[in-house]
DNA sequence: AATATGACTTGCATTTTGCAAGTTACTTTT
DNA sequence: AAAAGTAACTTGCAAAATGCAAGTCATATT
């Protein structure tokens, strides 16, 4: 992505393009913030199909970028378990806005009106992911099924 | 970007992202909404530093997406004006989320106490980028000037 | 008629992606 | 304790996207 510094406008929103304006960085904070997905392996395999290399380079710039933080697991020094920082964690209106929006104008694997439902309570949805994020709940926040257009969820 | 069709999850947020997933289009938006931008000459000479044909791509992208749609001016049969959709407008919490965190956590030129003020109402804002919308009222939203980190804006 | 302007194309060098196949450092199994 | 996983990456390329400079083309203006 942006690795090398171009003269940009200074403006917010182009600043945070800069560092996760791109097709995969805000997948990798959605599956840490609302599917408790922790390790690399599982980031590889969440179905989007992101390349190795690109997941590696991916977490070192979100590291850099103070959003998360490895945090190695003691019982397997194998295992880092990557965490969200709160820099991170502030990224939650974003992703709620794009997942409103994308459910509200595209055809999605989702079901609408659970959005739509989500959007008329953004506070209490906000403040629910901040609760699981403090309590290390890593239980998802909406049932990730593959569900596809066709398939009713869950009723 | 984006264009070939990989077999992605399905998510909202990876639909969404499909579509404008990358460091220009939101950019683009962005002078629609809140900087009063309409021609392809405003948002080449924005300060970003897009280049041409990425921005005749990205145009072509979002009017694709059904995100943007070109206005030939009856007046002057060179310009063209574009416009935010219905859909289009409905980015605008997206765009205001992503102020609100590049203000609240990276150094940008602008004056982060406004911007927290808007993260203080934001239903206001949107309400006023909607209404500024309809009336084609085209006066930027927040005073963009070249206003760096150093220099404290307006006062 | 000559010049200018707005909105793009085109060509090409440089970067970034995507993909497949390693590698390295543990852990678990036998 | 050796063999076989497993987790997290690297590496090597080919393919695609990007950036840059220059050019085109249809109006407008002088």
């Amino acid at each position: 992505m942006a690795s090398k510094s171009h003269p940009r406008s200074g403006c917010p929103v182009s600043v945070s393009l800069e560092i996760f304006g791109d097709r995969w960085s805000l997948l990798i904070i959605r599956d840490l913030m609302v599917r408790g997905f922790r390790t690399f392996r599982q980031f590889e395999e969440s179905g989007e199909g992101i390349a190795t290399n690109i997941l590696a380079e991916r977490l070192e710039r979100l590291e850099a970028a103070d959003i998360i933080a490895p945090e190695p697991e003691k019982t397997d020094g194998r295992r880092i378990n990557y965490r969200l920082t709160e820099k991170g964690i502030d990224l939650a209106p974003v992703l709620l806005e794009l997942l409103i929006w994308g459910a509200k104008h595209e055809r999605t694997g989702v079901d609408c009106a659970g959005i739509a439902k989500m959007a008329r309570n953004r506070e209490r949805v906000l403040t629910e992911v901040r609760r699981r994020w403090g309590r290390r709940d890593t239980t998802p926040l909406l049932p990730q099924g593959r569900t596809r257009v066709e398939g009713r969820s869950t009723k």
